[in-house]
DNA sequence: TAGACCTTGGGTAATTTCACCTAGGTGTTA
DNA sequence: TAACACCTAGGTGAAATTACCCAAGGTCTA
């Protein structure tokens, strides 16, 4: 249910990287820090994942925005939210056409940069959940009988042991039943399986 | 959560009471017998509350049909499950006119009852939330701005963990603003919630 | 100023969910 | 017949929710 969030971070100044990494844990956010974005592309081909990329423009070797331009051109998804202490506005602007996130100047607040890097997230979340829309009926009509009476009763609010008895069934059948119904969907909690759920409802 | 169901059941036939009491009790439905239609009124006198009723229809006395409408003159909301074991056609159409929620012919299968009583109390409830419904923008518009951000953060499938952290508060006072809404907006769990909230979006 | 309400957060306990696992019985299909 | 999917249901352990209780401090208002 928690879905753990994991960012890269991406500057050459070590201190940056030490105190924005140290923050982003009290938010119970992990972090990767990575000196250049070299490096940053190599751990993408170990294939490592990250929810965000954070990443200081002024850097040796590749900047943050020939960063940005790369990660489009490999369809990268994640979220990239720019950071600098030289910017103005032409790179802002720039930075944004080719894809960023957000684009913060230096100083900024640590609880600015993170309520940009959970916007962005959220947003791409919501990208990838208009792509998954497309398949929502398709998901509900894979459920068997079994799994969409459960899914059912249990988008109207019943615990399991109710949908239990309501079923002649043990609770944890029904349990189990529920974990497929939520593998199926998609969906990693109630509230977003009640969401799809009357979305699908609404559609078909 | 659970919300237990209450139903009265009215029947001259003491092993009629018997059999289905207990059967309703192995479905987790507690049951209150009466031996006539004047023993149930007289309960309900007594700010007795029923989820629904289950009555005979021949019975000396007061017989179902008249309970039926008895009950509706009085604006009881329950709904009326009625059962007999000497239906005719023009019986079952007076019983559904006059308001009875269903009309079972004797013999019959315990399931199909339950199912009859569960199905009158969905609706009846249903027929509910439609009243409250009228009442939800107000509902929503009597939170404070702290209990909405909690209620749209939850809505949207944060853990109090998850909420808390993003609002720098600590997961414990999330729950009391959770169960303030809750409580406010007379949801029962999370899915109810969640569908309201989308009910509520969509209106306003 | 006293009362009402909101926000904050602590405690305790029961219940529920979640994420794993194993495993038998059934029915279909290659 | 063997593989596969499905339904059933048990176990364990961690995490989360729910329902109560309590109290302190702030703000607003009659």
């Amino acid at each position: 249910m928690a879905k753990s969030i994991h960012i890269a971070l991406i500057d050459d100044d070590e201190a940056v990287l030490d105190s924005l990494g140290l923050y982003m844990h009290t938010q119970q956010i992990a972090t990767a820090g990575f000196s250049t974005a070299q490096e940053f592309l190599t751990a993408l081909q170990q294939h490592k994942q990250f929810d965000c990329i954070v990443s200081d423009v002024r850097m040796p070797g590749m900047s943050g925005l020939e960063l940005v331009r790369e990660l489009k051109s490999r369809n990268i998804g994640a979220p990239i939210v720019l950071i600098t202490g030289h910017g103005d506005v032409d790179m802002a602007v720039a930075a944004i056409k080719v894809g960023a996130a957000d684009f913060i100047e230096k100083p900024f607040d640590e609880s600015r940069l993170l309520a940009s890097v959970r916007d962005a997230i959220e947003e791409s979340q919501q990208r990838e959940n208009f792509g998954e829309q497309k398949d929502l009926p398709a998901k509900f009509e894979s459920l068997t009988a079994r799994q969409r009476q459960v899914m059912e009763l249990a988008v109207a609010g019943l615990s399991n042991k109710e949908i239990g008895s309501r079923l002649d069934i043990s609770p944890k059948t029904v349990e189990n039943h529920r974990a497929w119904v939520m593998e199926r969907i998609g969906a990693r909690n109630i509230a977003e399986l009640v969401r799809l759920a009357m979305k699908y409802d609404r559609q078909s």
